[in-house]
DNA sequence: TCCACGTTTCAATAATCCTTGAAATGTTGA
DNA sequence: TCAACATTTCAAGGATTATTGAAACGTGGA
């Protein structure tokens, strides 16, 4: 993830109602989830999730694919975890102290997380 | 750090100079740096570095405060590595798979980290 | 082929954000 | 007290982003 991309994705997450998407399609993993189904979870209409869905595909951070008459999106994890990088080692360059709390997050004590 | 926080943090980094004065800041450290040298650093005007610097504050990514003349800003670690939690926890619930890869990052890699 | 469905695109408007330069604020030393 | 300094505030303008509803698009079933 390049400067250029993260500048994106983080403008992407500063929207609540792209934020409550994302957190859907993270969520629901690598089998997505519809835009209409998206639409009536988030409760805003048809052409505005579309917009929004667009952004975040723009950021990287959400693929589309069709699947019939429907386009179902999902999360991508790489672009996800690229951007949290991103943070920890281009912004908080050579600042340990500023990761070293977030490793208490739940899904990152060692022994929890999936081996990569 | 809650959603209402976060919110306005991704929305404090996603402007290109407030990014680079959060990166000048954080490799200052406690210490900070003053506004007019910020200004020089980045090669904006004072004013428009001031706006970008209270909007980084109003984010609580960084503080102010008085020293002499001028006004000393510092990057604030607590609320990074808070923003990198919710990055990995509130918005990747449950989803080891996309923070483990982000621990290979340098500053985070098992020994290397400052201990909390 | 035609119609209904799910979704996107478009144009218009509203809202927010960024930039600029001038004026105001607070601080220090003479 | 006054002048110079460092910074912020303000108002105006431009630029970007969000919302809305109507129209267009592609798809699948009758």
């Amino acid at each position: 993830m390049d400067e250029r991309q993260a500048l994106i994705a983080f403008g992407a997450l500063s929207q609540e109602t792209r934020l409550r998407l994302l957190r859907l399609l993270v969520v629901a993993g690598p089998d997505g989830i519809a835009a209409g189904s998206l639409a009536e979870q988030v409760e805003v209409s048809p052409s505005n999730v579309s917009f929004h869905l667009k952004e975040l595909e723009r950021s990287g951070l959400v693929t589309a694919r069709r699947d019939a008459r429907s386009i179902v999106y999902s999360a991508e994890y790489d672009a996800l975890s690229g951007l949290i990088r991103f943070l920890m080692e281009d912004c908080c360059s050579g600042r340990p102290e500023i990761c070293a709390p977030a490793l208490a997050a739940p899904c990152c004590r060692p022994g929890e997380g999936t081996r990569q």
